[in-house]
DNA sequence: TCGCTCGAATGAAACGTTTCACCGCTGTCG
DNA sequence: CGACAGCGGTGAAACGTTTCATTCGAGCGA
C-alpha cells in the first residue's frame, strides 16, 4: 500500500525496500550493518527503525555469495546415540560460538556413505571448516575440502601431521590401562569387546590391550577378541550372550565402549552371572551413565567436552589468517576411573 | 596452466570454467546437473567428466540464492543431552533425508537466548522448515517466520492449531499413568520431581499426577513438588538430597525425567537409601539407559523417533506444495513399562 | 522445395548482498 | 583564499547460479 516492498509475492523484504522506505542508497543500509561507525548514528537509526518495521532479515545466501565467507562450521560424529560424542560436541558448539559462527551438527551412523552425502553437502554449502570424527576411509572424501581449501580437523583420531590438524587420546594407553587394571585385580582370562574393526579406536585399544597383557607376562591366548558390527547397546548385549558360550569362560571384559559395556551387563543379569564377582567389567568413555549402571562401571574416561572445544579452536584458527598455519595434533592422555564393576576379587 | 580456470587464488572453479574447459555455455552445464533429461547424451557426459576432472561443486548460496529455495531442514532440540531428543533427531534426520533434504540439528540448552540466536540464524539462511522443542515463549522468536512465509513444526509440545502443526504426547495421561501406578502399588505419599515450570512437558506432567491423586481418593498434600532448574542428571542429585529432608518423607517419586530419575537413584544409593524397598521411583521418556540403571527404572515410554519422523513428513508435507493446508496436531498415547523400581511394597 | 516442429544449445537477466571507487560538503590549516 | 582531509553517502559492479526467451539446425510431411 505505502511505498516500496518489492515482491508482493513472497512477503520476502529485501535490502533494496529498505533502502527505499529509509530514503537512503543500499550500500547504506549495508553499511548501516555491517560498519556502523562508517555512518551517522541518525541515519544508522533511522535504518534500523526501518529494519524493525518491515521485518527485514538478511539474506545469508547473497551474503556468502558475495563476500566469499561463511558463517558456518560443520560437525560430524559417528554416533549422536553416544553420550561421548555429545560432549564432544557440546564442547565444540560452545567454543564455536563463542567466535560468533554457528555449528551445523550431523552424525554419520557409522555409515561411510551417509558420511560421504554429508560431506558433500558441506563442500556445497562452502563451510567455513570441517570438524569430523572419520568413520571409514573418509580421507578419499575430504580431498573435496583441500581442493577447496576448507580446513578439517580431525576429531578423535590421530592423523599424519602434514594433512591437518587432529585432537585425539592415546587409545593405546587407554587400553593399556584398562587390561592392566584387570590383570592387577587377580584376573588371568580377559575378553576384548571391540568394535568393527575399520574403527581406528577400536584396534588400537586392542594394541594397547595387548601390550599389557605381554607386560603381565601373560601369552597371547590369554586375550580373546569378539568383534561386533556396532558401539551400543544392543551389540554389547548380543557380545555377552556370545561370550557366554566361550570355554573357558574369560573372568574379565573390557569393552572398547560404555555402551557396550552397559549392553554386556545387561546380558550378564539376564543370564544370572554376577558382575564384578563372576566376571568383572571395564568400559570407555566414561559416559555419565556409566556410574548410573546396574553395577556401577570402571571405565576409562576421556575428556569428551575439552576434545571438542580445542578441536574447535584449533580449527578457527587455522581459519582466521594466520597464514604460516602447521598442522598440530594434540593428543590427550586417558584416566581410569574404577568402580564396581572391577572390585578386586576374593582371594 | 591450460584454458580456463578463473579464480586463481582460492582455487575456487565456477561453473563458468566447467562451461568454457567442455566448450559449451553455462546454462548447458547448469541443464546438465539439474535437468539431464533436457542435454543430449553426448554433451551431458562430457560435462560430468570435466566436472570431474576439475572438482567443481556447484555453490549452493548462489543456487538458493536465484532459485530461491533451501535444502535444509532446522532441528532445535531443548536438550542434546537427552537421549530421549537425541532418538527424535534420529526419527527426524532420517526422514528427512529421505526427501533429499540436509537437516541441521542444534540445541538450545534451555536457554531461551541461545534460542533465539539460533532462530535468527535459521531465518537468515532461509531455511525450508523448522523442527522445534520450543524452550520457553518461543512464540516471539517464531514470529519472523511466519512473517518470511517458512513453516514450523512444534514438537513434543501441543499447540493451537491454527497457528503451526504439532507432533507431541499426551503429558497430562502420561503423569497420570505414573502416579496412578504407584498408588496401586501401594503408596500414599508422592513426590514429583519437576523440571523447570516454564516448560510445558513438566507442567503438563504435574497435573497429570494431581489427577490421579484426586482419582485416588487422596488429598492434595499427598503429592509434593519439588521444582528442580534443569532436566539432567545432577539436577536429579540434588532434588534428591532435598527430598531426604522432608518430613513425613515420601515413599514414592515421580521424576519428570528419566536423567532426573538417574540422578535422584544415584541420590539414594549414596545415602544408602533403597529402591524400590523405601522408595519408589518412576522416570519419564524410558530412554535406553532407564533399563541399565542400578535399579532398572519403571518409565512412562514416549514413541520419540516416530515423533521425529512424523513431524518431519508433517514439515515436508507442509512445504511442498499442498496450497490448502491445514494444520494438525498429532498426539500419541505414552505407556507405562514397569521395572523394578517400582516392585510393590511387601505388605 | 517450403514451411513446421522439435530437440539442443545459447545468452542474458535476475536473485540480494558486499565492496569499492567516487562525489559533494564542511571545516581547517597554511 | 585555496588546497585538502575526512565524513557521510552514492551507484554500480561482482559473486555463481537458475531460468527463460530465443536461436539454430535438422528432420519431415505436404
Amino acid at each position: 500500500m505505502s511505498s516500496g516492498e518489492s515482491n508482493r509475492r513472497t512477503g520476502e523484504v529485501s535490502i533494496k525496500d529498505v533502502a527505499h522506505r529509509a530514503g537512503v542508497s543500499i550500500g547504506t543500509v549495508s553499511n548501516a550493518l555491517n560498519r556502523p561507525d562508517r555512518v551517522s548514528s541518525d541515519t544508522r537509526s533511522r535504518v534500523r527503525a526501518v529494519i524493525d518495521e518491515l521485518g527485514y532479515v538478511r539474506s545469508e545466501s547473497a551474503r556468502q555469495l558475495r563476500s566469499g565467507d561463511s558463517r558456518m562450521v560443520a560437525l560430524l560424529v559417528l554416533d549422536i546415540g553416544n553420550p561421548f560424542f555429545v560432549a564432544m560436541s557440546r564442547g565444540a558448539e560452545r567454543a564455536t560460538r563463542e567466535h560468533g559462527l554457528g555449528v551445523m551438527m550431523c552424525h554419520s551412523a557409522q555409515d561411510s556413505e551417509a558420511e560421504s552425502l554429508y560431506l558433500s553437502m558441506f563442500a556445497e554449502q562452502r563451510v567455513r571448516g570441517v570438524l569430523v570424527t572419520p568413520a571409514d576411509t573418509t580421507g578419499a572424501n575430504l580431498l573435496t575440502f583441500r581442493r577447496h581449501g576448507i580446513p578439517y580437523v580431525f576429531v578423535d583420531r590421530v592423523v599424519d601431521s602434514d594433512d591437518a590438524c587432529s585432537v585425539s587420546v592415546d587409545d593405546v594407553a587407554g587400553g593399556e590401562l584398562a587390561v592392566r587394571h584387570l590383570l592387577e585385580t587377580g584376573h588371568e582370562r580377559v575378553a576384548y569387546i571391540s568394535g568393527p574393526s575399520n574403527l581406528a579406536q577400536c584396534t588400537d585399544r586392542l594394541v594397547g590391550a595387548r601390550r599389557a597383557i605381554e607386560a603381565g607376562g601373560l601369552g597371547p591366548e590369554s586375550l580373546t577378541v569378539l568383534e561386533t558390527a556396532k558401539l551400543d547397546v544392543a551389540s554389547g548385549r548380543d557380545a555377552g550372550a556370545r561370550l557366554l558360550g566361550l570355554r573357558p569362560r574369560p573372568t574379565a571384559v573390557f569393552c572398547a565402549n560404555d555402551l557396550l559395556a552397559l549392553g554386556f551387563l545387561q546380558a550378564m543379569f539376564d543370564a544370572g552371572v554376577r558382575v564384578p564377582e563372576d566376571i568383572a567389567l571395564v568400559g570407555y568413555d566414561d559416559i555419565e551413565f556409566a556410574a548410573a549402571a546396574a553395577v556401577p562401571l570402571t571405565s576409562v574416561r576421556q575428556p569428551a567436552e575439552r576434545m571438542g572445544s580445542t578441536a574447535a579452536e584449533m580449527l578457527l584458527r587455522e581459519t582466521e589468517g594466520d597464514p604460516g598455519h602447521e598442522h598440530e595434533s594434540v593428543i590427550y592422555s586417558p584416566e581410569l576411573i574404577v568402580r564396581r564393576s572391577t572390585l578386586p576379587r576374593r582371594q
